[in-house]
DNA sequence: CTAACCTGACGATGCACGTAGTCAATGGAG
DNA sequence: CTCCATTGACTACGTGCATCGTCAGGTTAG
């Protein structure tokens, strides 16, 4: 099934990026880590998946007695669709605001200057093939 | 007052960008304007309109008998706000995703992509002065 | 001045999500 | 085989947002 578009909410967000950068897991490590690290109960980690999974955005297989989760599409995809999703829905489709921020802010390193710049050369010979 | 970050609904969203977008207006304006294009009900509009007041991210006066919102912060504050709650929250501070997301996508024209262009001059000439 | 109309305050409902308890099933230890 | 610990299904509740109705008070057209 493929995941619907409805936007999740901030605690089925790190979920389903903490089961992406870990999968196949289990409920209990999923449990452990935001236990220690937000203090959320088993049960509510728990509720959360299985709400994730009627969404389509998690499958699971039972192994050895119990159930491991992985995500439906991989990692980069997900992010790829969270960040459209931003950009169609909050910015309206327009990127330049994110370009805005970027001046404003000192969150770029070099090595992220020098793949904007790779980018962009890319972008710049594709928008003369006529996009 | 300052507005509180809270996570906006959709919809609440949509109103805070619309009146940026024409303040100082009526909600009449707004409400007629969502009524149009969303089909939402007048009071609807209104009460998220009073929501997003008693969070502080719009302002009132009483002008000629009723009220004309306008936002307690400019459109470019908002916008920068939201760009960096986003990149902070979902993406958990890294641009990365966002320039893999640019260069998957044919989302910029001409004109944006001079203007990274030209941010990206502004970055490399910040970033050689040590930052 | 008064009636119709507009405006805004309040209240009510429904749904989604965060939260978590309870209980049944399942699997492993003796 | 039986009992305990782990696992997962089900249920429930609080809060926040979307939705809108109702009603009172203010404004305006006659």
């Amino acid at each position: 099934m493929t995941p619907s578009r409805d936007p999740l909410g901030p605690l089925e967000l790190d979920v389903l990026q903490y089961v992406s950068d870990h999968y196949p897991i289990s409920v209990r490590e999923v449990a452990t880590h935001f236990a220690e690290t937000s203090g959320q109960a088993r049960t509510t980690v728990l509720t959360v998946m299985q709400r994730l999974s009627a969404k389509g955005h998690l499958t699971r297989r039972k192994i050895a007695g119990m159930h491991r989760y992985s995500p439906t599409v991989p990692k980069s995809e997900l992010l790829h669709r969270m960040v459209g999703d931003f950009v169609d829905e909050v910015l309206g489709g327009a990127v330049s605001p994110f370009v805005a921020y970027l001046t404003q802010s000192s969150l770029l390193n070099d090595d992220e200057v020098r793949k904007l710049s790779q980018l962009l050369k890319r972008l710049e010979s594709r928008e003369q093939r006529g996009k």
